[in-house]
DNA sequence: AGCACGCCGACT
DNA sequence: GTCGGCGTGCTC
C-alpha cells in the first residue's frame, strides 16, 4: 500500500506540517526535482492515511532514515505565502494551540487544492465530416437533434435530453458522430472596477476616504478605527480604500461577522464596483470553495469578503484588510482554536505590511483603548445630513408598568404598538431567545425538563413540536407525562421565547401580519433576502425576532422597536455583558425609522437605573463608555488586564475535579498573576462531559502565554481528561 | 485527529 | 475458546 518514494533514489528531506493537533512537523523524503519550497502543499502518508501538509523547509537529521516515508505528490497550487505560515505560527503562539491545529484552518478546504475537474462536453460532428457509411438509428438521430441547436452538453445531460442511454453515446463517439471537448473552466472572478463613480461623499467622508487611500498608498502597517453611527457612510468610505488597493494592483480582504446575512452589503459592493466580490464562508459548495481558494492564491480574485476563516486565505498580493462591525462577538471563535479574528486581522496586516481598517458604529472597548493610547488612529464620521435620524429611546420600568400574568408586553409597549400599527407602520419586538419558552416545568411536581448531556434547560420549539438543547443540539419529542411524577398534561412554560411572544401578538393584534425571525425560521441567505423583501414590501406588520434581525438591514417603514427583555444580556457568563448589551440594543435601535419619521425604541427593563440602560435612554455613548471603562480598569479586566480561561473536562465529575485541582496546585505564584478556581463551569455538564473552570488574571505587562506554557506543559493529564485554553475569553461558558 | 494495539467480558 | 469493548499511544 505504500506508494512510497523509491528507496534507492536520491532524495531530499523536507519538514512537513500536518493539519493535526501536533506542534511539531514531520520529515519526509521528496524528489529534489520537484523543487519543494517553503509553503509547498503536498500529500503525504501518515500511518495508513494520506494527509495534506505544508512544507516548512528542509528536514532535520534527528529522524532515522529508515523511518522516513516519501511525499506522495505536490499539489499544483502556488505555495502558501510566507506571511500565512508566519500567521499560523503567530496564532499558535498566542492561543497556545498546536501549530497543526492552526494550519488546519489555512488548508481546511477539503478539495480546495485539487485541480478543477475537467468537465467534458459533447458536440455533434457536422454531417460533411462523417465517416462513410455511418449507420443512422432513431436514438442517434435524437442525440444529434438535441445537439443541433443548443449548446454542447455533458454526456449525462445529453442522455437525458435525447432519451438515450450511455451505450448510444459511446457508440456514436466510436462511430465519429460525436466529439468530446474539454469544457472551458468556469469564468474567473470578474475584476471589480475601482474607477466607477462612487457615492458623492460629504466633506467629512471625503477626508476620511482620503486618509484611508493614503494609508493604502503607503503600503505599510497601520491600524485605523473608522467610527461612525449607522447611516454615516462608513461603507462608502472604506470602499474608496478598496478602490485604492485595486488601483494599485493589490487585493483586498473584507471580514464581515455573518456573511450569510450580508445580501445588502453585496448589493452595495456591486453598485460601487460593477461586479460581485469573491465570497468565503464555511458552507460554500465544494466547487466554489476550490475555485475561490485558487483564485485568491493566484491573484485572480481581487476582493474577497468573508467570515473569520477568510483570514487564513493565501492572498497573493494583499494590499488592505477591512474588519467591518469590528465589535461583533462573532469574531471570537470559541471552539477549536480560540482566536479573535479582529485581532488576528491586525496581526496579519502587520505581517503583510498593509493597512487594516476596523469599522464600527459602536467600537469595542479594546479598540477605543488602542486609539486612546495612540496605537491605532481614529477617523470619526458623524451622521449624514438628511439621513435617518437616530430613534428616541425610552425605558419601560417593568416593576411599575407590569404586563398581566403570563404576558410579556408591558401596557406602555402595547399602546405604542397599537399606535404604530394604526398608522400603517411596522413594529419589531426583539427578544434574543429562540423557541417557545426557555424553561418547561411540571405543574404537579416542579420537575424541570433538562438536557441529558448538558447543564441546561431544554427549550420547547412548538413550531417543530420538539424539545431542543441549544448547547449540544440534543433534540427529543415532548414527553406525554412528566418523567419525574408521571403526571399527564402537567407541563407549563416559564418565561418567553419568540414563539410565545408571537402568540401574545396574535391574541392582542389578531389582524396584524406577523413573522418570527430567528435561526429556526430563516435558514439561509435566500430566506433572509426574502424576509427583507417582505418587510420592505410591507407584507409584514410585526416582526418578532432574535438577534438575527439586529444587524445589517435598515427597514424604512419600521418605526417602533420593542426590546422585550433588555436585561437579558446583562446576566450570565459574559465578561463584556454591559458592552454587548449596549452594542446590541444600539444596533437594534438602528433598524428603525427614516428621515421624515424617526423611530421610537422602548426598552423593557427591571433595572432602569443600570448605567447601560441609563446611557441608552440618554443616547449618551460617552457616558456609557466612561462607566464601562472605569469598571474594567478597576477590576483589572481587558483591555486593562489580561485573562485566560482554562476548562478541564472529563467523562465523569471525579476525574474532572481531580485534574482541575492538580492544575490549580501547580499554579505559579508570580507577582501580577492570579489564578481563580477551579469551579464548576457555568455549563458544568456539556455534551456529556463534566467541566471545571479556572480563570487566570494577569496584569497587562505579564507575558501571559509564557506563564501558561511554563505552568501547563509539564502537567501530564490522564488521556480521558482534556484541557482547553482560551486566551482572552469572551464568555465563561 | 485517526487508527492500531492491547487487555478484560459475553457469545458461537 | 474467539469477538469486541474502548483506554493508551503513535504517526516522519
Amino acid at each position: 500500500m505504500d506508494d512510497l518514494f523509491p528507496l534507492d533514489a536520491p532524495y531530499e528531506r523536507v519538514s512537513v506540517l500536518l493539519p493535526l493537533p501536533l506542534d511539531g512537523a514531520y520529515d519526509y523524503k521528496a524528489d529534489p526535482a520537484w523543487g519543494l519550497e517553503r509553503g509547498a502543499v503536498v500529500e503525504v502518508p501518515l500511518g495508513r492515511r494520506r494527509l495534506i501538509g505544508v512544507v516548512l523547509g528542509p528536514g532535520g537529521d534527528d529522524v532515522a532514515e529508515d523511518k522516513l516515508r516519501g511525499v506522495i505528490r505536490a499539489f499544483d497550487v502556488p505555495p502558501l505565502p510566507g506571511t500565512v505560515l508566519d500567521l499560523v505560527d503567530w496564532v499558535a503562539g498566542w492561543t497556545l494551540a498546536a501549530r497543526g491545529s492552526v494550519l488546519r484552518m489555512a488548508i481546511s478546504s477539503p478539495g480546495a487544492l485539487e485541480p478543477p475537474p475537467a468537465t467534458q462536453v459533447l458536440t455533434a460532428v457536422p454531417e460533411a465530416a462523417w465517416p462513410p457509411n455511418v449507420r443512422m438509428t432513431p436514438a442517434r438521430r435524437r442525440a444529434l437533434a438535441a445537439l443541433a441547436d443548443g449548446p454542447a452538453l455533458e454526456p449525462r445531460d445529453l442522455a437525458r435530453e435525447a432519451g438515450i442511454g450511455p451505450a448510444v453515446i459511446k457508440s456514436m463517439l466510436e462511430a465519429g458522430l460525436l466529439e468530446r471537448h474539454d469544457l472551458a473552466p468556469p469564468p474567473p472572478f470578474a475584476a471589480p472596477d475601482p474607477d466607477r463613480a462612487g457615492h458623492d461623499l460629504t466633506g467629512e467622508q471625503a477626508a476620511a476616504a482620503e486618509a484611508l487611500r493614503q494609508a493604502v498608498a503607503d503600503r505599510a502597517f497601520a491600524v485605523t478605527a473608522l467610527d461612525g453611527v449607522t447611516g454615516s457612510g462608513k461603507t462608502e468610505v472604506y470602499f474608496e480604500a478598496i478602490a485604492a488597493a485595486l488601483a494599485a494592483g493589490r487585493q483586498a480582504l473584507v471580514l464581515l461577522p455573518e456573511i450569510a446575512l450580508s445580501a445588502q452589503w453585496l448589493e452595495r459592493f456591486e453598485a460601487r464596483f460593477g461586479t460581485a466580490p469573491a465570497v468565503w464562508h464555511s458552507d460554500l459548495k465544494p466547487g466554489v470553495r476550490r475555485r475561490t481558494w485558487r483564485a485568491v492564491a493566484e491573484g485572480t480574485a481581487r476582493v474577497l469578503v468573508g467570515a473569520r476563516s477568510a483570514l487564513f486565505l493565501p492572498f497573493a498580493e494583499l494590499g488592505l484588510i477591512v474588519v467591518d462591525e469590528e465589535h461583533e462577538p462573532a469574531y471570537k471563535q470559541e471552539d477549536g482554536v480560540a482566536y479573535q479574528a479582529r485581532d488576528m486581522a491586525v496581526v496579519r496586516a502587520h505581517l503583510e505590511s498593509v493597512p487594516v481598517v476596523l469599522v464600527s458604529a459602536t467600537p469595542s472597548l479594546e479598540t477605543l483603548e488602542n486609539v486612546r493610547s495612540g496605537r491605532y488612529r481614529a477617523l470619526h464620521l458623524h451622521a449624514r445630513p438628511g439621513s435617518a435620524v437616530l430613534p428616541t429611546v425610552e425605558l419601560i420600568d417593568m416593576r411599575r408598568d407590569r404586563p398581566e400574568r403570563g404576558r410579556f408586553l408591558a401596557p406602555g409597549l402595547v399602546r405604542a404598538m397599537r399606535q404604530t400599527l394604526d398608522e400603517g407602520e411596522q413594529a419589531l419586538l426583539f427578544l434574543n431567545r429562540r423557541g417557545y419558552a426557555p424553561l418547561t416545568l411540571c405543574r404537579a411536581c416542579g420537575h424541570r425538563l433538562e438536557c441529558p448531556n448538558c447543564t441546561a434547560w431544554l427549550v420547547e420549539h412548538r413550531l417543530l413540536g420538539r424539545l431542543q438543547c441549544h448547547h449540544c443540539g440534543y433534540s427529543g419529542r415532548m414527553p406525554k407525562a412528566c418523567p419525574s411524577c408521571e403526571a399527564e398534561d402537567s407541563f407549563v412554560a416559564s418565561g418567553p421565547g419568540v414563539e410565545r411572544l408571537a402568540e401574545e401578538v396574535l391574541s392582542r393584534f389578531p389582524d396584524a401580519r406577523f413573522q418570527i425571525a430567528s435561526s429556526d425560521t430563516i435558514l439561509g441567505p435566500d430566506q433572509a433576502a426574502e424576509f427583507v423583501r417582505a418587510v420592505n414590501a410591507r407584507e409584514i406588520d410585526v416582526i418578532v425576532g432574535t438577534q438575527i434581525v439586529a444587524k445589517g438591514h435598515h427597514f424604512p417603514w419600521l418605526t417602533l422597536v420593542g426590546v422585550v427583555d433588555a436585561d437579558l444580556g446583562l446576566a450570565g457568563g459574559d465578561l463584556r455583558a454591559g458592552e454587548r448589551t449596549y452594542q446590541m440594543l444600539h444596533q437594534v435601535a438602528g433598524r428603525a425609522g427614516r428621515a421624515e419619521r424617526p423611530g421610537r425604541v422602548l426598552l423593557q427593563t427591571h433595572v432602569p437605573e443600570n448605567p447601560v440602560m441609563a446611557a441608552l435612554a440618554a443616547g449618551d455613548r460617552e457616558r456609557f463608555l466612561e462607566y464601562e471603562t472605569e469598571q474594567r480598569r478597576a477590576a483589572g479586566m481587558p483591555p486593562f488586564g489580561r485573562l485566560a480561561g482554562l476548562v478541564v473536562s472529563a467523562p465523569d465529575a471525579e476525574r474532572a475535579d481531580l485534574a482541575a485541582r492538580a492544575i490549580a496546585r501547580a499554579a505559579p505564584r508570580i507577582d501580577g498573576v492570579a489564578v481563580l478556581g477551579p469551579a464548576p463551569a457555568p455549563l458544568a455538564l456539556l455534551r456529556g462531559r463534566h467541566r471545571r473552570r479556572l480563570l487566570v488574571k494577569a496584569r497587562k505587562d505579564v507575558n501571559l502565554q509564557r506563564v501558561l506554557r511554563d505552568w501547563l506543559s509539564p502537567i501530564k493529564l490522564e488521556n480521558a481528561v482534556r484541557l482547553t485554553i482560551d486566551v482572552d475569553p469572551y464568555s465563561f461558558l
